[in-house]
DNA sequence: ACCTGAACACCGTTCAAGT
DNA sequence: ACCTGAACACCGTTCAAGT
């Protein structure tokens, strides 16, 4: 079974740890809350993780892989890429629905020159995920050529990353649907 | 005079903070580290500035005054809005240029949740002269009527803060540049 | 006025001891 | 196997006490 309590304690810090690092990044990231979210104490988090890079690495490892699993997921069920390319910002919009939080990607770019290295990798791993994903339905949609898509790919995830990051300063969600209407109106996203 | 001992080191100590707060955030700022780079011991800093909350918040207004100013000064020296807005993304890039610093208040702006309101309130007000510049030049240069001058200038602002974002976490002012070049072909920019 | 030593609270981490 | 209390070395923050 996976589901036994090693798994579940491992699941549930990953977990509580994700949400954490989303609204205080990396560095605001403590054990002591962190273990206290979970029901354990902040020792017993060094049984299922070697250390805070590891956890960070394995926090923003997941992030990805789920990210990238649900984005797969909803092209192959509409078949339809110019559909999915609207429903794209719906994936940050949903961070922010929950506690005002962000992608912990974007938190993480941030936070860059205080980050060890394995965190730093899966951080930019979710980026190019991200860019490989937007690039092949853009593609797809025709919205742009197959040579300008990756070029436009990466504009509008990083169009979207700061949108993310006005509206939670703002903890104003319909100011991040604003900025995804005027991204559309100017011409960045397809109307 | 304005001159004397204490107000140098008080700017000494503006001066370092926003470096240091532009690679590490607000959370990441420390006080020895900031009392190193200005010669003096980190208790020291406390007859300067009352907390740490109130040198977040004058660092915050300093870097939003300093902006403002930049800003106007370029559009009464050339008179040219839309020569203006090319320039824009250039004040961006300085930070990016400078040890692979990104604007002091995208980083706080994902600190949000543990910002005092203090500091808080002038990030807010740094978006907004941003904005309102922006939403002016925009409007002077008919790239947009008047009416949707606001909305547009929004998206630039936020589409801008997050290709610095971006690029930081590659360390890659090849890939900011990249980006920009691509808001300007979407359209979200004027060619 | 300007500065600092020293205390304080908190951090990631370790480890022997518990279940 | 999984967890914990207690301790460690360290660090950001604060304040009473110096000059």
């Amino acid at each position: 079974m996976s589901n036994d309590a090693s798994s579940n304690s491992r699941e549930r810090i990953l977990a509580a740890a994700t949400r954490l690092a989303q609204a205080h990044g990396y560095g605001g990231l403590n054990y002591r809350d962190l273990a206290d979210e979970v029901g354990i104490k902040a020792a017993s988090i060094y049984h299922h993780f070697e250390s805070k890079a590891d956890l960070g690495a394995a926090v923003a490892r997941r992030y990805w892989e789920n990210s990238a699993a649900a984005l797969d997921d909803m092209l192959a069920k509409s078949q339809d890429p110019l559909r999915c390319l609207r429903h794209y910002p719906d994936t940050f919009r949903k961070a922010l629905e929950t506690g005002n939080r962000i992608c912990l990607c974007s938190f993480m770019a941030a936070e860059t020159d205080d980050l060890p290295e394995v965190v730093m990798k899966e951080v930019r791993t979710f980026a190019d995920v991200n860019v490989t994903w937007l690039s092949k339905v853009l593609s797809a949609a025709a919205v742009v050529g197959s040579r300008e898509s990756k070029q436009r790919a990466r504009a509008i995830f990083a169009a979207i990353a700061g949108a993310q990051l006005i509206a939670r300063s703002r903890s104003d969600l319909a100011l991040y649907d604003a900025l995804i209407e005027s991204y559309r109106k100017a011409g960045l996203l397809p109307a």
